[in-house]
DNA sequence: ATGATAATGAAAATCATTTTCAATTAGGAT
DNA sequence: ATCCTAATTGAAAATGATTTTCATTATCAT
């Protein structure tokens, strides 16, 4: 793997964001940077920075990515689509997954609710929550 | 709305099944009650039925649906895509969200881990996990 | 510096899902 | 039971996100 200015900026710019971008919404960040950098780059980049396990990934539609890597989960405004870190620890019972025979290679929690803002004005729901 | 036998079919059918399919592998068991089903007519009420809480749908792309709502996780292989049920609970701090200014609705937890099979023969990691 | 190899960006392709639309059907009113 | 209306269906086209292809460019070990 060759390390080229475009993978360091992905990486490092992700990281240093508390949000968590669509591969488009990171697109439009980093062409700041860097006005040529393809999308595609970004999307190539990102998974295989997802697969090594360097970056979290959120199962939305589009996927949203993660600098952070500390373990927390994601809560998800069942409306709106907002994403909040939450900070908790959930122990997984490992012998339960054992006994499917399966190695534990780790989890994610998605917890859906009703932010505030929401809750007010009743908007419909979002798809693919 | 109204009660139409493809819908009646899809609710019943998928609650008989033990597996989670996606909408096409369900459309090819369907297709052998009723030979005419339409596939987006299977896309269309299973969205509604998960919309309104009647069956659980997995977070892999393509998407599976469960007919099965009791409380249960699941385990999927990185490398084969199989999911299996998984039962033990998980405490969900309701406080940590509420502070966060949310309504809780519902979580799911997703396992991922190498199943036994495919721990032998080594494969290439799947996508979208 | 050179060459081999991998990564890039643009465009096209793909895949899952959704929308459109004309035809059909369900179910209440008659 | 028949009629009427609105909702649902199936087929096809459209969409949206992501991936692939491919010619060009950049990286890095030598």
């Amino acid at each position: 793997m060759k390390n080229t200015k475009q993978r360091e900026l992905i990486l490092s710019e992700l990281r240093k964001l508390k949000t968590h971008p669509t591969a488009e919404e990171f697109h439009k960040i980093l062409k700041k940077k860097d006005n040529n950098i393809g999308l595609c780059t970004i999307y190539r980049n990102l998974e295989s920075f997802y697969e090594q396990g360097l970056i979290g990934k959120i199962n939305t539609k589009p996927a949203k990515y993660d600098g952070d890597l500390s373990s927390h989960s994601h809560i998800r405004c069942i409306s709106c689509g907002k994403i909040h870190d939450i900070f908790f620890s959930v122990p997984i019972n490992k012998v339960e997954i054992e006994k499917l025979g399966y190695k534990l290679q780790g989890y994610k929690i998605e917890i859906n609710g009703l932010c505030s803002s929401c809750a007010k004005t009743k908007k419909r729901r979002e798809k693919n929550v």
